[in-house]
DNA sequence: GAGCATACCTACTCGTGCGTAAGGTTACGC
DNA sequence: GCGTAACCTTACGCACGAGTAGGTATGCTC
Protein backbone atom coordinates (compact mmCIF):
# COMPACT_ATOMS: atom_id res chain seq x y z
CA UNK A 1 0.00 0.00 0.00
CA UNK A 2 2.57 2.43 -0.83
CA UNK A 3 1.20 3.20 -3.87
CA UNK A 4 1.82 7.12 -3.69
CA UNK A 5 -0.45 8.01 -5.79
CA UNK A 6 -0.49 11.77 -6.59
CA UNK A 7 -1.91 13.01 -3.21
CA UNK A 8 -2.54 16.35 -3.60
CA UNK A 9 1.42 17.33 -3.42
CA UNK A 10 0.50 20.51 -1.38
CA UNK A 11 3.17 20.35 0.79
CA UNK A 12 4.25 23.00 1.85
CA UNK A 13 7.73 22.74 2.92
CA UNK A 14 8.21 25.38 5.91
CA UNK A 15 11.12 26.47 8.43
CA UNK A 16 10.73 24.72 11.61
CA UNK A 17 9.83 27.96 13.63
CA UNK A 18 6.78 29.12 11.40
CA UNK A 19 5.28 25.12 11.93
CA UNK A 20 6.63 25.25 15.66
CA UNK A 21 3.62 28.27 15.78
CA UNK A 22 1.53 26.67 13.78
CA UNK A 23 1.44 23.93 16.21
CA UNK A 24 1.46 26.14 19.48
CA UNK A 25 -1.81 27.73 17.50
CA UNK A 26 -3.73 24.39 16.87
CA UNK A 27 -2.64 23.03 20.35
CA UNK A 28 -3.62 26.21 22.59
CA UNK A 29 -6.96 26.17 20.41
CA UNK A 30 -7.55 22.27 21.24
CA UNK A 31 -6.54 22.89 24.64
CA UNK A 32 -9.03 25.35 25.54
CA UNK A 33 -11.91 23.95 23.69
CA UNK A 34 -11.10 19.72 25.14
CA UNK A 35 -9.16 20.61 28.24
CA UNK A 36 -5.75 18.93 28.65
CA UNK A 37 -6.65 15.14 28.82
CA UNK A 38 -9.30 15.32 26.91
CA UNK A 39 -7.25 16.92 23.93
CA UNK A 40 -5.55 14.17 21.82
CA UNK A 41 -1.70 14.79 19.90
CA UNK A 42 -3.75 13.70 16.55
CA UNK A 43 -6.41 16.42 17.13
CA UNK A 44 -3.83 18.66 17.62
CA UNK A 45 -1.54 17.39 15.02
CA UNK A 46 -4.29 17.40 12.35
CA UNK A 47 -5.41 20.80 13.04
CA UNK A 48 -1.93 22.09 12.84
CA UNK A 49 -2.15 20.45 9.26
CA UNK A 50 0.88 18.06 9.91
CA UNK A 51 1.54 14.89 11.22
CA UNK A 52 2.21 13.64 15.11
CA UNK A 53 5.58 12.80 14.56
CA UNK A 54 6.46 16.58 13.80
CA UNK A 55 4.96 17.60 16.93
CA UNK A 56 6.71 15.24 19.31
CA UNK A 57 10.09 16.27 17.13
CA UNK A 58 9.19 20.02 17.45
CA UNK A 59 7.79 20.71 20.94
CA UNK A 60 8.11 17.27 22.52
CA UNK A 61 5.79 15.21 24.91
CA UNK A 62 2.11 16.64 25.74
CA UNK A 63 3.00 17.98 29.27
CA UNK A 64 5.82 19.61 27.77
CA UNK A 65 3.90 20.90 24.57
CA UNK A 66 1.22 21.82 26.92
CA UNK A 67 3.73 24.20 29.19
CA UNK A 68 4.82 25.77 25.72
CA UNK A 69 1.71 26.89 25.29
CA UNK A 70 1.15 28.22 28.91
CA UNK A 71 4.40 30.04 28.81
CA UNK A 72 3.76 31.67 25.22
CA UNK A 73 0.03 32.99 26.18
CA UNK A 74 1.10 34.42 29.50
CA UNK A 75 4.02 36.19 28.32
CA UNK A 76 1.98 37.21 26.06
CA UNK A 77 -0.14 38.85 28.20
CA UNK A 78 2.07 39.79 30.64
CA UNK A 79 3.36 41.42 28.19
CA UNK A 80 0.22 43.77 27.18
CA UNK A 81 -0.38 44.52 30.62
CA UNK A 82 3.20 45.70 31.85
CA UNK A 83 3.72 47.35 28.33
CA UNK A 84 0.22 49.37 29.20
CA UNK A 85 1.01 50.42 32.17
CA UNK A 86 4.32 52.25 33.23
CA UNK A 87 5.42 52.42 36.04
CA UNK A 88 5.89 56.35 36.67
CA UNK A 89 2.17 56.91 35.96
CA UNK A 90 0.25 57.62 39.06
CA UNK A 91 -1.45 54.66 40.67
CA UNK A 92 -5.33 55.21 39.73
CA UNK A 93 -3.63 55.96 35.91
CA UNK A 94 -1.66 52.84 35.82
CA UNK A 95 -4.33 50.70 36.86
CA UNK A 96 -6.69 51.81 34.98
CA UNK A 97 -4.22 50.88 31.79
CA UNK A 98 -3.66 47.66 33.31
CA UNK A 99 -7.08 46.75 33.78
CA UNK A 100 -8.01 48.27 29.62
CA UNK A 101 -4.93 45.95 28.50
CA UNK A 102 -5.78 42.56 30.30
CA UNK A 103 -9.39 43.15 29.30
CA UNK A 104 -8.67 43.97 25.61
CA UNK A 105 -6.62 40.98 25.88
CA UNK A 106 -8.90 38.63 26.65
CA UNK A 107 -11.29 39.62 24.77
CA UNK A 108 -8.99 39.09 21.90
CA UNK A 109 -7.49 35.69 22.24
CA UNK A 110 -10.53 33.74 24.30
CA UNK A 111 -8.53 30.48 23.91
CA UNK A 112 -5.60 31.98 25.47
CA UNK A 113 -7.60 32.98 28.77
CA UNK A 114 -9.59 29.40 28.30
CA UNK A 115 -5.85 27.29 28.15
CA UNK A 116 -4.64 29.98 30.99
CA UNK A 117 -7.14 29.80 33.79
CA UNK A 118 -9.61 27.10 32.84
CA UNK A 119 -7.34 24.46 32.23
CA UNK A 120 -4.47 25.24 33.85
CA UNK A 121 -6.15 25.01 37.18
CA UNK A 122 -7.59 21.84 37.69
CA UNK A 123 -4.59 19.89 36.62
CA UNK A 124 -1.95 19.52 39.10
CA UNK A 125 1.43 19.23 37.10
CA UNK A 126 0.81 22.80 36.18
CA UNK A 127 -0.99 24.20 39.21
CA UNK A 128 2.22 25.69 39.62
CA UNK A 129 3.04 27.67 37.09
CA UNK A 130 -0.21 29.28 37.06
CA UNK A 131 0.09 30.07 40.96
CA UNK A 132 3.31 32.29 40.32
CA UNK A 133 1.99 34.12 37.79
CA UNK A 134 -0.73 35.31 39.94
CA UNK A 135 1.02 35.80 42.55
CA UNK A 136 2.88 38.30 40.99
CA UNK A 137 0.04 39.81 39.69
CA UNK A 138 -1.06 40.17 43.70
CA UNK A 139 2.33 41.67 44.72
CA UNK A 140 1.79 44.65 41.48
CA UNK A 141 -1.84 45.01 42.82
CA UNK A 142 -1.11 45.32 46.41
CA UNK A 143 1.85 47.16 45.80
CA UNK A 144 -0.46 49.53 43.78
CA UNK A 145 -2.72 49.80 46.26
CA UNK A 146 0.47 50.10 49.26
CA UNK A 147 1.50 53.41 47.03
CA UNK A 148 -1.77 54.99 46.79
CA UNK A 149 -2.44 54.65 50.69
CA UNK A 150 1.02 55.89 51.30
CA UNK A 151 0.15 59.16 49.02
CA UNK A 152 -2.22 59.70 51.46
CA UNK A 153 -0.46 59.53 54.44
CA UNK A 154 -2.30 56.20 56.04
CA UNK A 155 -1.06 52.78 56.14
CA UNK A 156 -2.34 49.43 55.87
CA UNK A 157 -1.17 45.62 57.75
CA UNK A 158 0.46 43.65 54.80
CA UNK A 159 -1.97 40.72 55.47
CA UNK A 160 -4.58 43.16 54.61
CA UNK A 161 -3.25 44.39 51.85
CA UNK A 162 -2.25 41.50 50.16
CA UNK A 163 -5.56 39.58 51.17
CA UNK A 164 -7.25 42.82 48.69
CA UNK A 165 -5.10 42.50 46.31
CA UNK A 166 -6.29 38.58 46.38
CA UNK A 167 -9.47 39.58 46.04
CA UNK A 168 -9.23 41.85 43.42
CA UNK A 169 -7.69 39.78 41.11
CA UNK A 170 -10.08 37.37 41.92
CA UNK A 171 -12.89 39.44 40.84
CA UNK A 172 -11.10 40.55 37.74
CA UNK A 173 -9.99 36.75 36.27
CA UNK A 174 -14.02 36.26 37.03
CA UNK A 175 -15.18 39.71 35.26
CA UNK A 176 -12.67 38.05 32.45
CA UNK A 177 -14.57 34.69 32.52
CA UNK A 178 -18.01 36.33 32.43
CA UNK A 179 -16.17 38.82 29.03
CA UNK A 180 -15.17 35.35 27.52
CA UNK A 181 -19.05 33.94 27.66
CA UNK A 182 -20.28 36.97 26.47
CA UNK A 183 -18.69 37.59 22.82
CA UNK A 184 -20.77 40.52 22.44
CA UNK A 185 -19.50 42.57 25.20
CA UNK A 186 -17.24 45.29 25.34
CA UNK A 187 -14.04 44.81 26.77
CA UNK A 188 -13.75 48.90 27.70
CA UNK A 189 -16.79 48.65 29.64
CA UNK A 190 -15.99 45.46 31.41
CA UNK A 191 -12.63 47.27 32.53
CA UNK A 192 -13.94 50.61 33.46
CA UNK A 193 -16.96 48.25 36.02
CA UNK A 194 -13.88 46.84 37.18
CA UNK A 195 -11.80 49.71 37.99
CA UNK A 196 -14.77 51.17 39.93
CA UNK A 197 -14.83 48.26 41.82
CA UNK A 198 -11.05 48.24 42.68
CA UNK A 199 -10.60 51.92 43.20
CA UNK A 200 -13.53 53.65 44.68
CA UNK A 201 -14.33 50.20 46.82
CA UNK A 202 -11.03 49.20 48.13
CA UNK A 203 -9.76 52.63 48.27
CA UNK A 204 -12.68 53.37 50.42
CA UNK A 205 -12.31 50.68 52.57
CA UNK A 206 -8.64 50.87 53.50
CA UNK A 207 -8.83 54.81 53.82
CA UNK A 208 -10.35 53.18 57.10
CA UNK A 209 -14.25 52.83 56.30
CA UNK A 210 -14.47 49.38 57.48
CA UNK A 211 -17.42 47.17 58.42
CA UNK A 212 -17.10 45.52 61.81
CA UNK A 213 -18.83 41.98 62.79
CA UNK A 214 -21.64 42.31 64.95
CA UNK A 215 -21.12 41.74 68.68
CA UNK A 216 -23.51 39.50 69.91
CA UNK B 1 -6.78 -20.35 41.68
CA UNK B 2 -9.86 -20.44 43.28
CA UNK B 3 -8.55 -21.71 46.08
CA UNK B 4 -10.20 -19.00 48.29
CA UNK B 5 -7.79 -19.42 51.57
CA UNK B 6 -9.06 -17.61 54.54
CA UNK B 7 -8.62 -14.06 53.25
CA UNK B 8 -9.77 -11.73 56.39
CA UNK B 9 -13.48 -12.38 56.48
CA UNK B 10 -14.08 -8.79 57.70
CA UNK B 11 -16.53 -7.74 55.05
CA UNK B 12 -18.82 -5.74 56.42
CA UNK B 13 -22.17 -6.69 54.09
CA UNK B 14 -23.86 -3.06 54.06
CA UNK B 15 -26.90 -1.37 53.14
CA UNK B 16 -26.53 0.23 50.00
CA UNK B 17 -27.29 3.60 51.25
CA UNK B 18 -24.16 3.52 53.47
CA UNK B 19 -22.08 2.40 50.97
CA UNK B 20 -23.22 4.76 48.49
CA UNK B 21 -21.98 7.60 50.92
CA UNK B 22 -18.82 5.81 51.26
CA UNK B 23 -18.07 5.73 47.81
CA UNK B 24 -19.18 9.12 47.22
CA UNK B 25 -16.81 10.06 50.23
CA UNK B 26 -14.25 8.29 48.19
CA UNK B 27 -14.79 9.49 44.59
CA UNK B 28 -14.97 13.23 46.08
CA UNK B 29 -11.37 12.31 47.92
CA UNK B 30 -9.99 11.48 44.59
CA UNK B 31 -11.69 13.62 42.62
CA UNK B 32 -10.23 16.68 44.27
CA UNK B 33 -6.56 15.61 44.18
CA UNK B 34 -6.12 13.93 40.70
CA UNK B 35 -8.32 15.93 39.16
CA UNK B 36 -11.24 14.28 37.05
CA UNK B 37 -9.72 12.48 34.18
CA UNK B 38 -6.85 11.19 36.29
CA UNK B 39 -8.85 9.88 38.73
CA UNK B 40 -9.11 5.96 38.31
CA UNK B 41 -12.35 4.24 38.92
CA UNK B 42 -9.87 1.25 40.53
CA UNK B 43 -9.00 3.58 42.74
CA UNK B 44 -11.94 5.51 44.27
CA UNK B 45 -13.20 1.93 44.39
CA UNK B 46 -9.94 0.83 46.76
CA UNK B 47 -10.36 3.74 48.95
CA UNK B 48 -13.91 3.31 49.40
CA UNK B 49 -12.46 -0.34 50.68
CA UNK B 50 -15.09 -1.85 47.85
CA UNK B 51 -14.55 -3.45 44.70
CA UNK B 52 -14.86 -1.54 41.47
CA UNK B 53 -17.92 -3.34 40.25
CA UNK B 54 -19.61 -2.29 43.05
CA UNK B 55 -19.34 1.25 41.97
CA UNK B 56 -20.79 1.13 38.57
CA UNK B 57 -23.44 -0.97 39.73
CA UNK B 58 -24.69 1.66 42.70
CA UNK B 59 -23.73 4.83 41.14
CA UNK B 60 -22.99 3.93 37.35
CA UNK B 61 -20.21 5.37 35.00
CA UNK B 62 -17.33 7.58 35.83
CA UNK B 63 -19.05 10.43 34.81
CA UNK B 64 -22.30 9.82 36.36
CA UNK B 65 -20.25 9.32 39.28
CA UNK B 66 -18.46 12.75 39.14
CA UNK B 67 -21.98 14.46 38.95
CA UNK B 68 -23.10 12.32 41.45
CA UNK B 69 -20.12 14.28 43.60
CA UNK B 70 -21.06 17.33 42.44
CA UNK B 71 -24.05 17.33 43.20
CA UNK B 72 -23.68 16.19 46.84
CA UNK B 73 -21.66 18.79 47.46
CA UNK B 74 -23.07 21.36 45.37
CA UNK B 75 -26.24 20.50 47.76
CA UNK B 76 -24.23 20.94 50.72
CA UNK B 77 -23.06 23.93 50.54
CA UNK B 78 -25.79 25.93 49.18
CA UNK B 79 -27.23 24.59 51.82
CA UNK B 80 -25.24 25.57 54.58
CA UNK B 81 -25.39 29.32 53.27
CA UNK B 82 -29.23 29.33 52.37
CA UNK B 83 -30.04 28.09 56.21
CA UNK B 84 -27.39 30.78 57.61
CA UNK B 85 -28.92 33.72 55.79
CA UNK B 86 -32.80 33.79 56.23
CA UNK B 87 -34.51 36.07 53.79
CA UNK B 88 -36.16 37.94 56.71
CA UNK B 89 -33.06 39.96 58.14
CA UNK B 90 -31.24 43.12 56.84
CA UNK B 91 -29.68 42.97 53.92
CA UNK B 92 -25.87 43.41 55.86
CA UNK B 93 -26.51 40.93 58.20
CA UNK B 94 -27.94 38.61 55.53
CA UNK B 95 -24.48 38.65 53.82
CA UNK B 96 -22.87 38.63 56.44
CA UNK B 97 -23.66 35.49 57.63
CA UNK B 98 -23.92 33.91 54.19
CA UNK B 99 -20.30 34.98 53.67
CA UNK B 100 -19.32 33.76 57.22
CA UNK B 101 -21.26 30.04 56.50
CA UNK B 102 -19.64 29.83 53.19
CA UNK B 103 -16.27 30.37 54.46
CA UNK B 104 -16.62 28.22 56.78
CA UNK B 105 -17.66 25.48 54.44
CA UNK B 106 -15.04 25.76 52.52
CA UNK B 107 -12.62 25.93 55.77
CA UNK B 108 -14.57 22.43 56.98
CA UNK B 109 -14.78 20.63 53.30
CA UNK B 110 -11.27 21.81 51.49
CA UNK B 111 -12.10 18.66 49.29
CA UNK B 112 -15.45 19.11 48.69
CA UNK B 113 -14.31 23.03 47.65
CA UNK B 114 -11.50 21.66 45.48
CA UNK B 115 -14.07 19.32 43.22
CA UNK B 116 -16.78 22.18 42.80
CA UNK B 117 -14.36 24.58 41.76
CA UNK B 118 -10.69 23.63 40.57
CA UNK B 119 -12.10 20.37 38.92
CA UNK B 120 -15.20 20.87 37.13
CA UNK B 121 -14.58 24.11 35.85
CA UNK B 122 -12.30 23.15 33.25
CA UNK B 123 -13.72 20.00 32.07
CA UNK B 124 -16.52 20.40 29.62
CA UNK B 125 -19.17 18.12 30.64
CA UNK B 126 -19.68 19.89 33.70
CA UNK B 127 -19.08 22.99 33.20
CA UNK B 128 -22.47 23.82 32.76
CA UNK B 129 -23.50 22.40 35.78
CA UNK B 130 -21.09 24.39 37.67
CA UNK B 131 -22.54 27.85 35.77
CA UNK B 132 -25.79 27.26 36.83
CA UNK B 133 -25.02 27.36 40.59
CA UNK B 134 -22.51 29.92 39.81
CA UNK B 135 -25.53 31.97 38.19
CA UNK B 136 -27.70 31.68 41.05
CA UNK B 137 -25.32 32.99 43.80
CA UNK B 138 -25.22 36.35 41.45
CA UNK B 139 -28.65 36.27 41.23
CA UNK B 140 -28.79 36.31 45.15
CA UNK B 141 -26.06 38.69 45.37
CA UNK B 142 -27.39 40.80 42.86
CA UNK B 143 -30.92 41.02 45.09
CA UNK B 144 -28.97 41.44 48.18
CA UNK B 145 -27.79 44.52 46.76
CA UNK B 146 -31.22 45.67 44.50
CA UNK B 147 -32.51 45.44 47.87
CA UNK B 148 -29.97 47.58 50.04
CA UNK B 149 -29.86 50.21 47.53
CA UNK B 150 -33.89 50.63 46.92
CA UNK B 151 -34.12 50.93 50.87
CA UNK B 152 -31.51 54.09 50.83
CA UNK B 153 -34.00 55.45 47.80
CA UNK B 154 -31.45 54.89 45.09
CA UNK B 155 -31.20 52.94 41.86
CA UNK B 156 -28.86 51.00 39.44
CA UNK B 157 -29.07 49.10 35.69
CA UNK B 158 -29.77 45.92 35.75
CA UNK B 159 -26.49 44.98 34.18
CA UNK B 160 -24.17 46.72 36.18
CA UNK B 161 -26.00 45.35 39.05
CA UNK B 162 -25.33 41.84 38.04
CA UNK B 163 -21.86 42.49 36.55
CA UNK B 164 -21.17 43.54 40.38
CA UNK B 165 -22.45 40.86 41.57
CA UNK B 166 -20.57 38.65 39.36
CA UNK B 167 -17.44 40.46 40.62
CA UNK B 168 -18.24 39.87 43.99
CA UNK B 169 -18.76 36.05 43.81
CA UNK B 170 -15.53 35.91 41.39
CA UNK B 171 -13.42 37.67 44.94
CA UNK B 172 -15.11 35.59 47.06
CA UNK B 173 -14.39 32.19 45.43
CA UNK B 174 -10.92 33.92 45.05
CA UNK B 175 -10.79 34.05 48.83
CA UNK B 176 -12.22 30.84 48.74
CA UNK B 177 -9.23 29.27 47.39
CA UNK B 178 -6.84 30.94 49.23
CA UNK B 179 -8.59 29.93 52.51
CA UNK B 180 -7.94 26.18 51.00
CA UNK B 181 -4.66 26.82 50.42
CA UNK B 182 -3.81 28.52 54.35
CA UNK B 183 -4.77 25.86 56.60
CA UNK B 184 -4.15 27.70 59.12
CA UNK B 185 -6.11 30.84 58.18
CA UNK B 186 -9.25 31.75 59.83
CA UNK B 187 -12.32 31.36 57.85
CA UNK B 188 -14.22 33.91 60.30
CA UNK B 189 -11.89 36.54 59.65
CA UNK B 190 -11.77 35.92 56.04
CA UNK B 191 -15.58 36.28 55.46
CA UNK B 192 -14.85 40.11 57.64
CA UNK B 193 -12.56 40.79 54.96
CA UNK B 194 -14.75 39.65 52.45
CA UNK B 195 -17.43 41.60 53.80
CA UNK B 196 -15.50 44.44 53.72
CA UNK B 197 -14.63 44.64 50.30
CA UNK B 198 -18.43 43.89 49.29
CA UNK B 199 -20.22 45.88 51.75
CA UNK B 200 -18.19 49.20 52.10
CA UNK B 201 -16.77 48.73 48.62
CA UNK B 202 -19.66 48.20 46.35
CA UNK B 203 -22.08 50.42 48.63
CA UNK B 204 -20.13 53.34 48.20
CA UNK B 205 -19.61 52.56 44.79
CA UNK B 206 -23.33 51.73 44.20
CA UNK B 207 -23.99 54.79 46.21
CA UNK B 208 -23.25 56.73 42.82
CA UNK B 209 -19.68 57.57 43.87
CA UNK B 210 -18.15 56.27 40.54
CA UNK B 211 -14.85 56.47 38.92
CA UNK B 212 -14.82 57.55 35.31
CA UNK B 213 -12.54 56.66 32.85
CA UNK B 214 -9.94 59.83 31.77
CA UNK B 215 -11.43 61.13 28.79
CA UNK B 216 -8.32 62.42 25.93
C1' DG C 1 24.29 17.02 -10.22
C1' DA C 2 26.08 14.38 -6.02
C1' DG C 3 25.66 14.67 -1.16
C1' DC C 4 23.69 15.89 2.97
C1' DA C 5 20.67 17.85 6.18
C1' DT C 6 16.13 18.92 7.20
C1' DA C 7 11.24 18.49 6.67
C1' DC C 8 7.79 15.13 6.59
C1' DC C 9 5.10 10.77 6.31
C1' DT C 10 2.67 5.95 7.27
C1' DA C 11 2.07 2.52 10.26
C1' DC C 12 2.94 0.43 14.06
C1' DT C 13 3.65 -0.98 19.71
C1' DC C 14 2.07 -0.88 24.10
C1' DG C 15 0.29 0.73 28.44
C1' DT C 16 -3.63 2.28 30.86
C1' DG C 17 -8.13 2.32 32.49
C1' DC C 18 -13.26 2.11 31.55
C1' DG C 19 -16.81 -0.97 31.73
C1' DT C 20 -18.66 -6.03 32.18
C1' DA C 21 -19.54 -11.19 32.42
C1' DA C 22 -19.92 -14.83 35.34
C1' DG C 23 -19.71 -16.66 39.48
C1' DG C 24 -19.07 -16.97 44.98
C1' DT C 25 -20.98 -15.67 49.72
C1' DT C 26 -23.87 -13.94 53.45
C1' DA C 27 -28.34 -12.54 55.55
C1' DC C 28 -33.09 -12.78 55.93
C1' DG C 29 -37.92 -14.66 55.29
C1' DC C 30 -40.68 -18.69 55.83
C1' DG D 1 -32.90 -25.46 57.62
C1' DC D 2 -33.22 -23.90 53.11
C1' DG D 3 -34.19 -20.81 49.07
C1' DT D 4 -33.58 -16.49 47.20
C1' DA D 5 -32.15 -12.04 46.67
C1' DA D 6 -28.94 -8.71 47.63
C1' DC D 7 -24.15 -8.04 48.21
C1' DC D 8 -19.52 -8.63 46.58
C1' DT D 9 -15.69 -10.71 44.07
C1' DT D 10 -12.02 -11.99 40.40
C1' DA D 11 -10.71 -11.65 35.90
C1' DC D 12 -11.27 -10.20 31.52
C1' DG D 13 -12.46 -7.50 26.67
C1' DC D 14 -11.65 -3.68 24.32
C1' DA D 15 -10.88 1.04 22.81
C1' DC D 16 -8.25 4.91 22.82
C1' DG D 17 -4.32 7.57 22.70
C1' DA D 18 0.79 8.54 23.86
C1' DG D 19 4.92 7.86 21.83
C1' DT D 20 8.24 5.57 18.10
C1' DA D 21 10.58 3.08 14.17
C1' DG D 22 11.93 3.48 9.89
C1' DG D 23 11.41 5.25 5.41
C1' DT D 24 10.55 9.14 1.66
C1' DA D 25 10.86 13.60 -0.46
C1' DT D 26 12.83 18.25 -1.02
C1' DG D 27 15.81 21.90 -1.07
C1' DC D 28 20.60 23.84 -0.37
C1' DT D 29 25.62 23.78 -0.99
C1' DC D 30 29.87 23.07 -3.57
Amino acid sequence: MLARVSTTPSFKRLPRAVREQQMLDAAVKVFSRRGFHAASMDEIAEDAGISKPMVYAYLGTKEELFVACLHREGTRMMQAIAGAAAPELPADERLWRGLRAFFGFVGAHRDSWAVLYRQARGEQPFAGELASMRARLVEVVAGMLDHALRAEGREAGETDLDVIAYALVGATESLADWLADHPQADPEKTATRMMNVAWVGAGQLLRGDSWRPPTP
